[in-house]
DNA sequence: TTTGTGTTTCAAAACGTTTTGAATCGGGTG
DNA sequence: CACCCGATTCAAAACGTTTTGAAACACAAA
């Protein structure tokens, strides 16, 4: 591996010079800066980053530690994200470090990053409400940024979609066609997105006068959407319209509605979060669904810059990134039936 | 943080003394050892690996670089790789760095994290036949380790299981209950696991005599060994036995079994290769499955290991493990049915 | 007292970079 | 000629560790 003092010593120029050459500064002579990175090219050089980070004192890698399930799955969208986010970071001469999370501390994966001083900072995700590594990791003074937020209006930088309006917007739109039954197939509530879809929800709700009687939580699945709504369906004043957590979930409710002898959206309507994975594409349904959109793909790119800028020193708070979903009305929604 | 300096001006001691103290060298004496460790522990010392790397020279991480399909979708088997992955690196503490291959180049994105200086070796899966990025890192010279081979008896360093075998075991075992007709449902022959599994049944076959008439190839869901097994049983002739690739495909191929009014072992008998993945266990299939076995889990730790010995030294050739898959018989298998 | 020996400690170099503060050079100005 | 100035280059320090070769020390033997 050619280093700055091979290079000078080519050239019969110090490191300093050599160093200052291959930086752009703006005082060495153009001619020398001219054959200095011929040099550099010609021998192969790379600089030594273990070297520039040992000065800098940084170390140019930020950390994510996976939490995986105990049916060694993992979150869905997960490769999706790794995929812009590993790229996003290349951008910035960062690189990712993975670790995965085994332990019944939610925190010791960190700490254990953290003291082997590999890390500069750590991207989050999925926070439950009060999330204890958020509380550690501010505590410690590291920097970090969150997809998603645990609490409202945080002091730390984030992206995120506002799943308040993502459950508001469905409602909305819903009762605006006439629906008073409106049911929730919600996701994991031990997550914040799923506590502020309920949230929003029932606060939709409650604003038109409306019971939320049929929520359910912790569907994820097709098959539990179509449980879910299989069972809401066989009782009497059943829902007639339905706000769903993922496309995937929404596919069991659209099968649990055929399989009810029903008609979307004659009889019942359909709501749908998308995240624009590539594996259920609500524009494929049959009818087209009527959905949120917020594309998970989006998200890394801002993730990465802002956790960039904070590590580069800027204000935590001037990186915080709150995205409305879209609302697609396409042909799952239609206006609640006339008599039951 | 707190550094070797700091420690030994709390002491008065030099920083060789210190780091030689710390260190466990035996040329230290043993009270001053004790102190020293006291006062690391009292001031929270930990050793700055980006200093240590400096001087050892080397970087204490290794790459992996995952490939991810069109589909967004990953392996099945990654994560479970993954966790066993990270946690036996710990030990050697060792982090691991992940990228994700978005070139058509399948070389580029080791290039690019070799050239940055970051990684000390390499953890390869899935190889392909006469695979490029071998070739390349053997060119340059970069330890690593392969989960697989790409060739029969390679000169570098290796865990995989004997998937020849696999294939031969399972025809052996249909063959000697009196199957002709044997079909086989295998996965991607892209990879090299997915050759040696078709040339192993080929050779099985040829040795008996029997005709290797119904082999699909690029079955990997269950979809794909529904639909293979349906058009098999559909014809006249249709074979007696299945070799499945998985035992998510033997669910596909079962299903087919059923639909078409046949049942199992007694009409048409079922083997699979079982990597132990928790989503489908073979044992819970009814009839139970019989299977050749190699879990997935077993394979991080050596693999793991082997990497740690050669960065360390060893020769490649030292470590090179061929496992065989265990040959398990449940319910799937029985006699030739009598006349079709 | 001197010499030898084993134990323990130390100063200094090294890894490859960035950064600081100073030196050198050529050429103009007084 | 003496001085200053801008442009360019340089030597040295620093980051925190490991490692080398030598020094210091205590104690026993000669």
């Amino acid at each position: 591996m050619a280093t700055l003092k091979q290079i000078g010593k080519e050239l019969g120029l110090s490191v300093t010079t050599v160093s200052r050459a291959l930086n752009g500064f703006p005082e060495v002579n153009e001619a020398t800066r001219v054959k200095v990175r011929e040099t550099a090219e010609r021998l192969g050089y790379r600089p030594n980053r273990i070297a520039q980070r040992l000065v800098t004192g940084r170390s140019g890698m930020v950390g994510m530690i996976l939490k995986i399930k105990p049916d060694m799955s993992a979150d869905q969208t997960f490769f999706q994200t790794l995929t812009g986010m590993t790229a996003a970071l290349a951008a910035h001469e960062t690189d990712l470090v993975l670790a995965v999370d085994q332990d019944a501390d939610p925190v010791q994966a960190y700490r254990k990053l953290l003291e082997r001083n590999i890390v500069d900072g750590f991207i989050l995700n999925a926070p439950v409400r009060d999330d204890p590594r958020i509380a550690y990791l501010k505590d410690q003074n590291i920097p970090f940024v969150l997809h998603g937020r645990d609490r409202d209006a945080p002091d730390y930088p984030f992206y995120d979609i506002d799943n308040h309006a993502v459950s508001t917007d469905a409602v909305d739109l819903l009762a605006n066609l006439g629906h008073r039954r409106i049911a929730l197939i919600n996701g994991e509530v031990q997550y914040t997105f799923g506590l502020d879809r309920e949230a929003g929800f029932r606060q939709a709700m409650a604003g038109r006068d409306l019971a939320p009687g049929w929520i359910v939580n912790d569907a994820t699945l097709e098959q539990q959407g179509y449980q879910a709504a299989l069972d809401m369906l066989s009782q009497a004043n059943a829902p007639t319209a339905f706000v769903c957590f993922s496309t995937l979930v929404a596919a069991g409710v659209m099968q649990a509605a055929r399989d009810k002898g029903l008609s979307i959206p004659k009889d019942v309507s359909i709501v749908a979060h998308d995240d624009a994975l590539p594996q259920t594409r609500a524009i494929e349904f049959n009818p087209a669904l009527t959905v949120t959109r917020a594309p998970l793909r989006d998200a890394p790119e801002p993730l990465v810059n802002h956790l960039i800028s904070v590590l580069r020193g800027a204000a935590a708070t001037d990186h915080q990134q709150l995205v409305r979903a879209e609302l697609i009305l396409r042909g799952s929604t239609g206006p609640v039936p006339s008599v039951p």
